[in-house]
DNA sequence: GTCATTGCAAACGCTTTGCATCTGT
DNA sequence: ACAGATGCAAAGCGTTTGCAATGAC
């Protein structure tokens, strides 16, 4: 009832390489296209099974961008989040030790287990900025 | 090219009241449905034209849920963030002067401007929590 | 009258699913 | 051999768009 006896296969093992190959999120598309490229046929329902059964595993993250899409990261990433400019979508990696300490705490002291977060900071860049006045 | 010249109209005024009646996030359908379930007859891609024109000049918010799906919010509500249980949606709002603050400084130093952030912490609630192990 | 706005329905794009086939154990 | 995994193509579903009709100024 709790271990759904995985089986490992080709196609996994690619999804997970392609997925450790990259430090960035990828969407199932693209990293459908990635594989596609380099030779390894996954279907594309296959890519979009396991990274959905990877994601409920928490052996990857997921995120979604402004427009709906599932993105995936390894999670072996060192912990971080991304502040991302609204018109040009360049993104900036940031850490915050503060903001890890602050969501466990909060998240204790509601009796929520097992926690994990989000933070996303979004605005205009410099150059994005400017033009835009 | 600055002042797209916007025309009041009776559909853009139902849907400003709708969402000035709700103090948390509206998906474009439900806000469809509630308008129409209150005799507003309103097309539904008017509902997404006119929520998608509003939230670019910032007079909504726009968050994704998990699943994908857009949902707006009157941004005169007061700022606060979610904690979300991952296992039956239970949800507490929780206000966290320290992120505002250290969101602000940390777009700041990078040079962002028109500064929004987002800040979600998932986890399971106590009785999710005590179910499932 | 002019031009923004609306409504309807068709088109879209990402994601999911049904089902026959294949593969790991 | 059996159960899980895959591939393909069709279906789903939220969202967007083309275009003619409508409404604001």
């Amino acid at each position: 009832m709790s271990d759904p006896a995985r089986r490992p296969t080709r196609q996994r093992a690619a999804l997970t390489a392609a997925l450790g190959r990259c430090e960035d999120f990828l969407s199932a598309q693209e990293i459908h296209a990635r594989l596609s490229a380099a030779g390894e046929h996954v279907g594309l329902a296959t890519v979009y099974r396991n990274l959905q059964a990877m994601a409920a595993d928490r052996q990857i993250d997921v995120r979604r961008t402004d427009d709906g899409e599932a993105v995936y990261r390894a999670c072996s990433t060192a912990h971080h989040h991304h502040l991302v400019c609204r018109a040009c979508g360049r993104t900036v990696e940031v850490t915050a030790p503060a903001i890890e300490r602050w969501a466990a705490r909060i998240a204790g002291d509601h009796g929520f287990v097992d926690v994990s977060h989000t933070v996303e900071v979004t605005g205009l860049c410099r150059p994005c900025g400017a033009a835009r006045r």
